[in-house]
Parts: structure tokens; C-alpha cells; sequence
DNA sequence: TACTACTATGATAATCATTTTCAATTGGAG
DNA sequence: CTCCAATTGAAAATGATTATCATAGTAGTA
């Protein structure tokens, strides 16, 4: 799915008529090979060890185009730090977030998906996407 | 209950040892007869119709309060904004949130809340509070 | 391969929302 | 009334993100 996103990415850029170049695979590279939920900071960390000489706005300009392409999302905790996460092709979940270590344990629940449907249809409201994040204590912190 | 949250403020104002001021006052009157969903700007104009003299470190350090109390809640909605909404004790709702026009339709769903609850335990959390946005399109902006 | 027309990059300055600083002021308990 | 900690306003500082601009690189095309 690597190779996939990989593609989508590079249709996305011709598509567009922008370019291909050095920086981008580098720092596509150290997106697909990074865990979800990454800071722009903790991206632009990862890319400087491969190649010091990328700037900070490069890897801002990256990552906007990843979301547009449709292989990253971006998602707000609160803090004032804006996250990117993996996206693959219409697939989308929600979040379970420890307010105690800020680990983030992903799920999916089509039940509540449903409902959301049904609430959205009571409104006249045709749902595109949607947010939903559960704060707590997590297991390991409840101990 | 404009009432009840201005005791509940007074509360914790003297519960923690802090003072009522007459700016503090100005600003929670402001907030109180504001629709919901305001932002730290959207408060500040209109304190500022009432007393011009009023700096804008004061009505954010004075939202932080309201949040502290219990009367109100941070949100965000992704644009950089932070906004305030009003929170009455125990309540609280979800919205759907049109990206077009940008409307904010507040909802509250049981059974919703259920299935978050269950997909928690399943995790082993034990849930504070949620955030859920759907985004999509209202009704007037369908036609 | 050379030419051309854009697009991309890196460094830096600019912006925007929010916080902090600090000297001057002001509640409110005693 | 007095005193001290809390509060305020203005301005500077901060942190994240974006824009600017001169230079460099990419990809068709001849």
C-alpha cells in the first residue's frame, strides 16, 4: 500500500501539472514510513536526518499537497499543532485519545457511523466527513 | 440560567481565591448574551462596544476562566480559531457543520453515546468528554 | 542536447492567534 | 483604612504557519 499511495501521490502531481523532485520523495518517503498522527515538526525531524539541507517550508508545502492528493489527512487534538495522518481510499476512523500520556488508539465502529447518517438526514444535512474524538484515561494510565 | 452561570462563575471565582472585577463582569454578561459558538475576536468587539478601554489580553485570559468554571468549553473547528461555546452543568451536544456557509447545527444523540461508550470500554478507556463533527452540506445550501 | 517556461526550493521575513511581561491599579480580608 | 496578592492594559514575545523572492531544477519540445 506503500507503492500505492506512492502512485496516487504521483498521479495526483502530473495530474496537477506540478513537478517531481528530490525533496518531495524524500519526504514522501519519511511520511509512508512514519507512524500515524505526525506533528509537521516530528516530520520535518525525520526528513532533516536524511537530508539536512530541506527547509522547514518545504515540508509544510509537502504535506498540504499530500492532503490534497488524498494520501494524508490532516486532524487537530487541540494543542496548537496541526497532525497529519495516513489516509487510504475512503477509509476513515475516529480516536481514542489518553488525556493523561496523549496516546491515540484509532477505531472504527459502523453502528455509530449509521446513526451519524440518520442524525445528519434529520438536519437535511448530506454528511461529507466527520471528527470524532473520545478523551480519557487509557488503560495503561488507569492502573 | 444566565443566572445559575453566573453563580456557578462567582463560585469559582471565590473558590480560588480570585477577584471579581468590574471587567470580568462586563465580559461575562458580554459572553452570556452571545449566541454560541463565539470566538475570542467575536467577544472582544462586543466588550468593546460596551467599555472601548478593555484590552484583549483580558478577554482571553477571562474565556480561560469561563472554561476553568465549567461554563463554557473550548472549541475547534479546525479553521485557527478558537472558539467558546456555552456549557451547561453535565450537557453537551455535537455539531454538524455546514462547508459551505459555514452554519453550526447543534445535535445530542443517546444512542450514539452508548456506542461510544462500548467501543471505549473496549479499549479499556474511560471517557471524559468526546468531541463529533460531521461536515457536509446543510439543507439551504442542497437546494 | 539545448531551449524554454514554469514550478520548486531554502532562507528569511511576515502574519496570525495567543501568551507573557511588567509596571501601575484595584479588590477585599482584616 | 491598609496591605498584599490578584488584575489590568499595552506592548513585546512566542509558536505555528505562510508568503516573498532570488536562485535552482524539472520536463516537455525542437
Amino acid at each position: 500500500m506503500k507503492r500505492a499511495k506512492k502512485k496516487q501521490f504521483h498521479d495526483f502531481i502530473s495530474a496537477k501539472g506540478l513537478k517531481s523532485t528530490r525533496q518531495r520523495e524524500i519526504i514522501l518517503d519519511c511520511f509512508l514510513s512514519s507512524d500515524r498522527h505526525l506533528s509537521t515538526e516530528d516530520l520535518y525531524m525525520k526528513v532533516r536526518a536524511k537530508n539536512p539541507s530541506i527547509g522547514y517550508a518545504t515540508v509544510y508545502r509537502s504535506l498540504k499537497l499530500f492532503a490534497e492528493s488524498g494520501i494524508a489527512r490532516e486532524i487537530h487534538f487541540g494543542d496548537g499543532q496541526t497532525r497529519y495522518e495516513h489516509l487510504s481510499e475512503g477509509e476513515h476512523h475516529d480516536h481514542l485519545i489518553c488525556t493523561r500520556c496523549g496516546a491515540v488508539q484509532e477505531f472504527k465502529n459502523e453502528a455509530i457511523e449509521r446513526l451519524q447518517q440518520e442524525v445528519a438526514e434529520h438536519f437535511g444535512f448530506k454528511v461529507e466527513t466527520h471528527k470524532m474524538e473520545l478523551y480519557g484515561v487509557c488503560s495503561k494510565c488507569r492502573k
